[in-house]
RNA sequence: GGGGGCAUGGCGAAACCGGUAGACGCAGCGGACUUAAAAUCCGCAGGCCGCAAGGCUGUGGGGGUUCAAGUCCCCCUGCCCCCACCA
């Protein structure tokens, strides 16, 4: 006997990721007449380092996509690169690179990481968002937008930074309002800027989550929260002059309860609001430019800070509630925002909290209009009463049950011409404008004469020009290259201006899987033809972090696009799997707060600073480089083999919930893949390969049905694990407990496969690689071919089908019967799989079991289970 | 404040529709092999009592439904996530 070889997975996996490039094995099937099947994970930033969420990430899509084709699907699964953005910017600024050259490095370094992971992906339909390839298309999809109505410009105010003269994003202004490069106090500023109308969608985003049930409800809840629909309605207060009489002003409120109407002790306005000049009489004049004054100053993070005492000044002016005309005072308040409903609120004390606290502190009427069903009086102290209840001293309205009477009052409302039912939505246009430099032009131009124009279609791309200078400083750099800034304008031929904004990243995003279904068409961004043949993703794999944005503005894309006619579905994601977070472990000094690397513990029962000697703090955490707890994916590689690391990420925890990297698991891991490795070497050194004879085995069954009691155990154990397996990979994916099941066969195969006749030990090998196919390739590939006689003659085993179960193996001649006294479990009984219930009553009777805890009583109850157990009560 | 989710051995986790809780693995312990170690193989393993046979107990806490509850219902506690002066 030789020397058995030893696995070594750097000998044999970049040798079969070759063979199989070099062989076309994951291009997508085009004209097949097989059902497709569209597998995607959300693409990357491509920053040019793969982390372990990308590699969880992709594994999770590639299992999918490799399953699919193994049950006979013809499989899209695509890879691209979110490649516009802020770091390529900032890395022009800080090093002076060109931020086209620097993404399309990062891209080609990320690329290579990712082959070597064993990713089954069509690379021919990579596509990266800032190539003028792509963004075209991009461009091309906002005149659609343009033309549509859905993308127009208005006035907003924005974040502005005064030292570096630009933009920021939310995200980019800290807690305290400062810049996150420059550190300056952020400025609100108003400027022209373009939008999409979402808010055209609002009832649709919403209305279609609930078909969405291949999605996690959390995610759904989330959107829907996002999206926000409340109904109630606007109501109008008269603004009265001083001799108490309507001067012609309305002020209209908007609220989710009429039925408080009664309740209301004061009008308040956001401080913003277009009728407070107006309407401030003069003795109130200083007071209130005083107020708005304040309110202007004060930053985000004051006005949405905890515990913010509610402050406002009356303007002076009286308004008329229209349910009783009464004169009530109209205020302003910073509780109260502009850009909500009708910026202006009806303050019903008694009946909401804010209004509650705000009549406390400036000794505003608190008048219960609403009371707990059954309560008699007015019953509450220290807060505001919110719930439905039954109306009081409302009038005509009294002792009706207030939901009824808030659609009452609206009903007389709207008969009167004083009110009318409104839904109002949470959700905003999207503001998509950016002064930024990389990013996709916005491809209009602006002309004196004509207006906004837009780029005519043959003229796309806008590019990017590449000739521009990098100061961080005076705003976008686009808008200070005058000679791509200037431009006749395509309607009248006189000197016009380009547009200089660029759009949000998220635009690139919006759409990129739809492009995958046709990504060399050089004539539209995508044919009807494949986009409908492709769509809608099948299972969209990526991160929670992106259950809002990404994710709702992709669903508007695809429904606005389908309203244009470009596409035949509504939803671009029919199953939606939001992987958890890679933790590392992370060492902390709880009396400094620093953090500690791995390396630097000398001993992880006992950890201690190395400096000081203080005991750490051990926990896990997502893997970040400031807590020093991350593990580069390439060193994992290097080490064990991208199919060690796929298996251990696969096993350690079910696939949404957060990973706790541990290096012993991944030896574990390692080793099992090292036990099937020896598993095969000691076939193929007993002579069993696969390669003849294979087909022997229904003949061995039908002339030999007496099997040996190890071959039925081991057939047995091949059939429960293509059950188990074809289970945990549909519907939910349970990939953790289908590499459980490979390990139980494997061990079942470790005990019997050397006490089975060939035919017996090929089926169980057979099954056992084409199982484990998905889940590590270049090892089950390997292993197929070891079994092969010619080591060529077979096909690869990703080109197998998925093995179907035979019902005959898993048949069982005597089970055990668990025996349960007054529920609880005292014993198992081996008893005839087949027999009744009858049969298992008396059986269990008999049982000694039952002698000894019945004591000789006759039980006055007898459950039986067929199959499973017996339950006798006494 | 509103919404969503989670809680099971030393650890990660499993458990179909209510039917033997802890599969599978990590760490641990015992044994075989070895001069020795590593690797490998075999075995043990929720807790408590017991030499053992066996018994009791056990899925965050309390109650309930049921022949039977990790699983269903009510209440409570703790942790995580999203939104948040949204009228």
């Amino acid at each position: 006997m030789s020397e058995p070889s030893r696995y070594r997975p750097q000998a044999i996996e970049e040798i079969w990721q070759e063979r199989w490039e070099s062989q076309a094995l994951d291009h997508t099937p085009e004209g097949s007449t097989e059902e497709p099947y569209y597998a995607l994970s959300m693409f990357p930033y491509p920053s040019g380092n793969l982390h372990m969420g990308h590699v969880r990430n992709y594994v999770i899509t590639d299992v999918i996509a490799r399953v699919q084709r193994l049950r006979g699907r013809a499989v899209l699964h695509p890879m691209g690169w979110d490649a516009f953005g802020l770091p390529a910017e900032n890395a022009a600024i800080e090093r002076g690179v060109d931020p086209g050259a620097w993404t399309d490095r990062n891209i080609a370094s990320m690329r290579e990481q990712l082959k070597r992971l064993g990713l089954s992906i069509d690379w021919s339909r990579e596509v990266a968002t800032c190539h003028s390839d792509y963004y075209r298309w991009t461009q091309w999809l906002f005149l659609q937008f343009l033309d549509a109505g859905l993308a127009y410009q208005k006035d907003a105010t924005v974040n502005w930074d005064p030292i570096d003269q630009t933009v920021l994003a939310n995200e980019q202004v800290d807690g305290e309002g400062r810049s996150w490069r420059s550190g300056a106090l952020v400025e609100k500023r108003k400027l022209r800027q373009w939008f999409l109308k979402i808010t055209a969608y609002a009832d649709a985003l919403l209305d279609d989550l609930a078909g969405l049930d291949g999605w996690p409800e959390r995610v759904r809840t989330m959107q829907a929260n996002w999206i926000g629909r409340s109904t109630g309605a606007e109501l109008q207060f008269a603004v009265l002059d001083a001799g108490g009489e309507p001067s012609g002003d309305t002020v209209t409120v908007f609220t989710t309860r009429p039925d408080t109407l009664y309740g209301a002790s004061y009008v308040v306005l956001a401080p913003e609001h277009p009728l407070v000049p107006a309407l401030t009489t003069a003795d109130q004049a200083v007071a209130v430019a005083a107020f708005c004054d304040l309110v202007s100053r004060q930053s985000e993070q004051e006005r949405t800070a905890e515990d913010r005492p509610k402050r406002g000044v009356p303007i002076g002016a009286m308004v008329r509630n229209p349910v009783n005309g009464e004169s009530i005072p109209l205020w302003i308040a910073d509780y109260v925002l502009a850009d909500y409903g009708t910026g202006a609120v009806m303050g019903v004390p008694a009946h909401d909290q804010r209004d509650f606290l705000f009549a406390r502190q400036y000794e505003l009427p608190v008048r219960q209009v609403i009371v707990p069903e059954g309560a008699d009086a007015h019953a509450f102290e220290g807060g505001a009463w919110t719930e439905a209840g039954v109306m009081i001293d409302s009038g005509p309205f009294d002792g009706m049950a207030s939901r009824e009477a808030a659609a009452k009052i609206v009903a007389r409302g709207e008969t009167e011409g004083w009110g009318r039912g409104r839904v109002q939505f949470r959700l905003r246009d999207w503001l998509i404008s950016r002064q930024r430099y990389w990013g996709c032009p916005i491809p209009v131009i602006h002309c004196d004469s004509c207006g906004v124009v837009p780029v005519p279609q043959d003229q796309l791309p806008v590019e990017l020009p590449r000739d521009v200078a990098f100061s961080g400083k005076g705003g976008s750099p686009l808008a200070q290259l005058e000679s791509w800034v200037e431009v006749a304008c395509p309607c009248c031929g006189k000197p016009a201006r380009r547009e200089t904004d660029t759009m949000d990243t998220f635009m690139c995003s919006s759409w990129y899987f739809l492009r995958y279904s046709d990504p060399a068409n050089t004539s539209l961004p995508f044919s009807r033809e494949a986009v409908d043949r492709w769509l809608p993703v099948d299972q969209y794999v990526g991160g929670i972090e992106h259950a809002i944005l990404h994710l709702l503005y992709s669903r508007f894309f695809t429904k606005a696009l389908r309203d244009r006619g470009l596409l035949g579905f509504s939803e671009p994601f029919t199953r939606l799997l939001t992987q958890g977070m890679v933790q590392g472990i992370t060492y902390r000094n709880p009396a400094s707060g620093k953090y500690i690397a791995p390396d630097d513990v000398a001993d992880p029962t006992d950890p201690r600073d190395p400096l000081s000697g203080e005991l750490l703090e051990v926990f896990y955490e997502k893997m970040s480089k400031s807590k020093y707890n991350g593990v580069d994916p390439g060193v994992v590689i290097e080490r064990y083999g991208a199919d060690t690391a796929r298996m251990f990420i696969l096993f350690k925890a079910p696939p949404e919930k957060d990973l706790e990297w541990d290096d012993a698991d991944v030896e574990g891991q390692f080793r099992f893949l090292q036990r099937l490795w020896r598993l095969v070497e000691t076939s193929v050194e007993r002579g069993v390969v696969l390669a003849d004879g294979e087909q022997r085995l229904p003949a061995l069954l039908a002339a030999d049905a007496e099997l040996t009691e190890a071959e039925r155990e081991l057939r047995r154990a091949v059939h429960t694990a293509i059950e188990a397996v074809s289970e945990d990979l549909q519907g939910d994916y349970q990939f953790n407990t289908a590499v459980s099941e490979l390990m139980k066969l494997s061990n079942a195969m470790g005990t019997h496969l050397e006490a089975v006749r060939p035919e017996v030990a090929r089926e169980a090998l057979r099954t056992l690689v084409v199982l484990l196919a998905p889940f590590a390739p270049h090892l089950a590939e390997e292993l197929w071919q070891k079994l092969g006689a010619n080591p060529d003659g077979l096909q690869s085993v990703h080109r197998q089908s998925w093995p179907s179960s035979d019902a005959t193996a898993l048949v069982r001649d005597t089970i055990p019967l668990v025996i349960q006294v007054k529920g609880k479990v005292r014993g198992n009984l081996e008893v005839p799989a087949d027999a009744d219930a009858a049969t298992l009553e008396r059986l269990a009777l008999e049982s000694e079991i039952a002698l000894k805890w019945l004591e000789g009583q006759k039980p006055r109850r007898v459950i039986v289970v067929p199959g499973k157990l017996v339950n006798l009560v006494p």
